[in-house]
RNA sequence: GCUGCUGUAGCUCAGUGGUAGAGCACUCCCUUGGUAAGGGAGAGGUCCAGGGUUCGAGUCCCUGCAGCAGCACCA
């Protein structure tokens, strides 16, 4: 005698078993006609599965949040139906959902392209148009085995064998098709509906790892309806269009080339978005209480054997070496700031008095990443990272990480980024260190996030090798998530590299070290800056703040005087006095996304004024020189300088 | 690193085994104009590199390098 609560509070009973079906049935037909699915004390289940005992349960229809990921998911068993239909042969494996949409990683020995997904989409739409309901069946796990095994289906069988005694074997039909799965899924093929389309073909790894063979995936993205699918494929654009690769080549910032694989070679004006980011932080860590310091770029392999980073990423690191009649020496140039920095931690005594001690470097770091890794200026071989490494005690961990986050968060915002989220990484299969440590040192992580109020989610099996680490996630202006910021406790680095300081008992005792940044590197955060703001900066950030165009030549002198009273008054300002006509200019300077044009003509030169255009803006302002110059000095001004001023 | 795709002018891209192309950008000339493209002329090429097939290769094949997408990696 089942009694069903619903959502709404009111609870119907039923004689006996029932399925989701009949209950919606005997609610009313518009909900038997929506229902995909049932949420069953919390539970995503199949509409035919029988509830037996006194439950919550919520009708999931296509308007629920919950649709998405069954309609992703029913959509990867029509792809694997569709494909096994039109290229025999061809082995399933498996096909989740994902965020946006879903794949299915096949075998074959012919790889698939893009070719073939008009083919591909026409025989899902047919199987969609069937409506062929999904039917669970629980097989004997040694049947399943057998039948996947017959029909050459090798990975589903390995699938099986690897599945826990304790779990059921469901098998789903769809029509003539079927697939090992746990679901749920919807009611049929046709729950999928038409907001679909195939996105693109990559090789995966089997069950993800690099020594297994590598599949054939199909990507697709699935919506609820075609209203969703053309957002999606519109922000898809808009990603596009927001390329830093792009934009950096349009506005002439940066660019790679063959010789230096994965290296910057930064030009003026991205140099100058660089230099104004490093002018912020440098300022942000000197209000923080930082210490600067500069250290080598390559140092004796020595270093990096008692550090361990020889050991765990030789096969990464660029070595150099030297030699002449006396020796041979082999130096790498460093991945990494830390080892460095304990070597000036080292240097002389240390006393408790100088804890903690924060000592922070834009450290230029080397890192031979895979060939496959790299990506514009976002993941690079050569690049700067804001690094610093605070050496405190035990207790001053809590402390030093709300400091950090509250240093972190001012530095987001002032940046043009509205929040951040934290994970909390903890202790990697592999490691340095003992449990015992490990224990110690994210509990004190923990302790320190409760303190400075962090709330975090868990990112199990994360950590560094030699520490438990928070992550900092960015979310950008159209929706995408940034990892950039860290902050990691050390214990064990401070151990191999003995780094020790004389405590209040005048007995030698280990600092903790925290490994932290903010931006992470430079390189990747000016990538994700320039995506961010699409490279339309604020007018601090902007690489060319204003350009002076003239409409006359007889206004040249003018606008050459204007220009340099702007490049007095720190402003990065170009005259633009060509054989043109103002349209083109205003054209030109809008497409490089200049912020400000100020435009002067035969009455801005006589009457000492400009007008001032903003970039996207149609309306003008006419302002005298000194006043123009005086407002935009104001505006350019960095977050952290206006609030000096304005304090 | 792995799978697949791509590499032609500064950029975006055409190019059928038979003399290397377009638009934009660039230079010069005309034009002096009022807020997103004025007109004309000119210059610009190791067709990624090396090897092979062929009477003949930008085009076909092989190797390498680089880029793109994804996977794996990311101290």
């Amino acid at each position: 005698m089942p009694a069903i609560t619903l959502p709404d509070g009111t609870v119907r009973r039923y004689d006996g078993p029932v399925t989701g079906t009949a209950v919606a049935a005997s609610i009313g037909p518009g909900l038997a006609k929506a229902a995909l699915a049932m949420e069953l004390d919390g539970r995503l289940l199949d509409l035919g599965t029988e509830i037996t005992d006194d439950a919550a349960l919520r009708f999931v229809t296509r308007r629920d949040e919950a649709a998405l990921g069954m309609i992703r998911h029913d959509a990867a068993h029509v792809l694997a139906e569709a494909v096994q239909g039109l290229y025999p042969g061809t082995q399933v494996t498996i096909g989740p959902a994902i965020e946006n949409g879903f794949y299915y990683d096949f075998a074959r020995n012919e790889p698939f392209t893009p070719d073939d997904f008009p083919a591909i989409e026409a025989r899902m739409r047919e199987i969609v148009a069937a409506n062929a309901p999904f039917q669970r069946e629980e097989w004997p796990r040694e049947e399943a085995i057998a039948f996947f095994e017959a029909r050459g289906e090798r990975y589903k069988a390995e699938l099986i064998r690897d599945l826990p005694e304790s779990e059921t074997i469901s098998i789903y039909r769809q029509g003539e098709w079927l697939d090992l799965c746990r679901g749920p899924h919807m009611r049929g093929t046709g729950d999928v509906g038409t907001a679909f389309k195939l996105m693109k073909v990559a090789g995966a790894y089997w069950r993800g790892d690099h020594r297994n063979p590598m599949l054939t995936r199909i990507y697709g993205t699935a919506w609820r309806d075609a209203k969703e699918l053309d957002a999606h494929l519109h922000q898809l654009e808009e990603a596009e269009r927001r390329d830093h690769r792009r934009i950096g080549r349009e506005m002439d910032l940066f660019h790679v080339q063959e010789e230096a694989t994965g290296q910057v070679f930064w030009h003026p004006k991205g140099w100058r978005l660089y230099s104004t980011v490093q002018e912020y932080m440098r300022r942000a860590q000197n209000r923080n209480g930082y210490q600067e310091v500069r250290t080598p770029l390559l140092v004796d392999r020595a270093l990096w054997e008692a550090s361990g980073h020889w050991e765990n990423y030789r096969e990464h690191m660029f070595v150099a070496s030297v030699e002449d009649e006396q020796e041979r020496r082999v130096l790498a140039l460093k991945p990494m700031n830390c080892p460095c920095h304990v070597q000036i931690f080292r240097h002389g005594l240390r006393s408790y008095r100088e804890l903690p001690l924060r000592m922070a470097e834009f450290g230029a770091c080397h890192r031979y990443e895979p060939s496959g890794a790299l990506h514009g200026i976002m993941r690079v071989r050569g690049f700067v990272q804001d690094d610093a490494h605070i050496f405190c005690t035990e207790a001053q961990i809590a402390p030093e990480t709300a400091r950090f986050v509250a240093m972190l968060a001012e530095v987001y915002r002032d940046l043009g980024f509205d929040g951040f989220r934290v994970k909390f990484a903890d202790r990697p299969d592999n490691r340095a260190g003992d449990d015992a440590s490990w224990d110690k040192s994210e509990a004190a992580l923990v302790e320190a996030c409760r303190l400075a109020g962090v709330e975090y989610e868990l990112n199990p099996g994360e950590g560094a090798f030699y520490g438990p680490k928070l992550e900092f996630v960015l979310r950008d202006a159209i929706g995408r998530d940034w990892q950039c910021g860290t902050l990691q406790v050390d214990t064990v680095l401070p151990e191999r590299l003995d780094a020790s300081y004389v405590g209040e008992d005048s007995a030698r005792h280990r600092p903790v070290m925290l490994h932290r940044a903010i931006l992470g590197s430079f390189e990747r955060f000016l990538g994700i800056l320039i995506e961010q703001f699409a490279g339309r900066f604020p007018l601090w950030l902007a690489p060319v703040q204003v350009v002076v165009a003239t409409i006359v030549s007889d206004a040249e002198p003018y606008a050459l005087e204007v220009a340099d009273a702007l490049r007095r008054a720190g402003l990065a300002v170009q005259a633009d006095t060509a054989n043109e006509k103002i349209n083109a200019k205003i054209r030109t300077h809008s497409l490089q996304r200049v912020p400000v044009i100020l435009v002067v003509g035969r009455k801005e030169a006589e009457a000492r004024t400009v007008a001032m255009r903003r970039l996207g803006g149609a309306d003008q302002e006419l302002l005298g020189v000194q006043e123009a110059v005086a407002a935009l000095a104001l505006e350019a001004a960095a977050p952290d300088l206006r609030r000096g001023t304005a304090a």
